[in-house]
DNA sequence: ATACTTGCAAATCGTTTGCAATACC
DNA sequence: GGTATTGCAAACGATTTGCAAGTAT
């Protein structure tokens, strides 16, 4: 049983080498332990942190790099919610988030679980590429 | 007439002294010039850049600390939509955002343009502060 | 007179980039 | 072997901060 060869798999089917670095990323985003659909929202940081915290030598730059690379290639979505520092979810499906200002935290809030109504149409010549919505709560209140 | 004597007493009401800059900075925020109530999306270089076109003399840090102090004081808005930029906001009332990603141009939705419906409950010891809702156009599609 | 503001320059933070060394196919 | 990837350190852009000088009440 070959191990990783899942996650080999998915880099290579977005034309991605898997390189012993971004394997050992894949392996802390994607890989699910335990049994829970457990989608994770990460900074660069708290990623860089975690690979060493394991044992893997990656340099912050990679680090970034690898974030992007896997963002323009589906595996990530980017959630910005705070001016100068960006977040990386695991969850690509059409969700929304709530976001703890206070820890900082987020949480999935499924797609279905907001309805949206009477939306106004984009205007001329744009289309709509995705609708986030942001719920921030004050931990307390 | 005394001038700016209405904006004088806005920074006043919330505990500012009305100093020159600050003057200045809210006479381009929020001096509706013409007759729409015409609400503004600014970041700091912008608003830098259209005072020293004013010809008032104000330094960028202290454009940042206005931005921030007019924020926390309920004047101003911080909206987050792009990472390592922030854009503040002169309608403070409740309404969401078009964001054209190619031009980062803002666009407001009125609140009540927008319903949200099935949200689902602020997680236990928290509430709810703010919801916002981005609407993230291609310029072109 | 006193406390608050400003400007400047330096510091800081998150992120990106150039380039030589290295790993993948 | 040839190209893609990595690491490092330097570069970067946006924002914040320390402190001396200036301004509002």
């Amino acid at each position: 049983m070959r191990p990783y060869s899942g996650l080999i798999d998915r880099l290579k089917a977005v034309g991605l080498r898997p390189t012993r670095q971004r394997l050992a990323l894949s392996r802390l985003l994607f890989e699910e332990d335990g049994s829970a659909d457990r989608h994770r929202h990460v900074t660069a940081e708290q990623l860089h942190g975690e690979a060493l915290d394991g044992g893997i030598r990656v340099s912050l730059a990679t680090i970034y790099n690898t974030l992007n690379q896997f963002t323009r290639a589906g595996l990530l979505r980017e959630v910005v919610v705070e001016p100068g520092r960006s977040y990386y979810d695991t969850n690509v499906d059409d969700h929304h988030h709530f976001y703890f200002e206070g820890s900082g935290r987020l949480l999935d809030i499924p797609g279905e679980s907001v309805h949206l109504d009477r939306l106004p149409e984009a205007p001329e010549g744009s289309s709509v590429r995705r609708v986030d919505v942001i719920i921030r709560l004050s931990d307390e209140g």
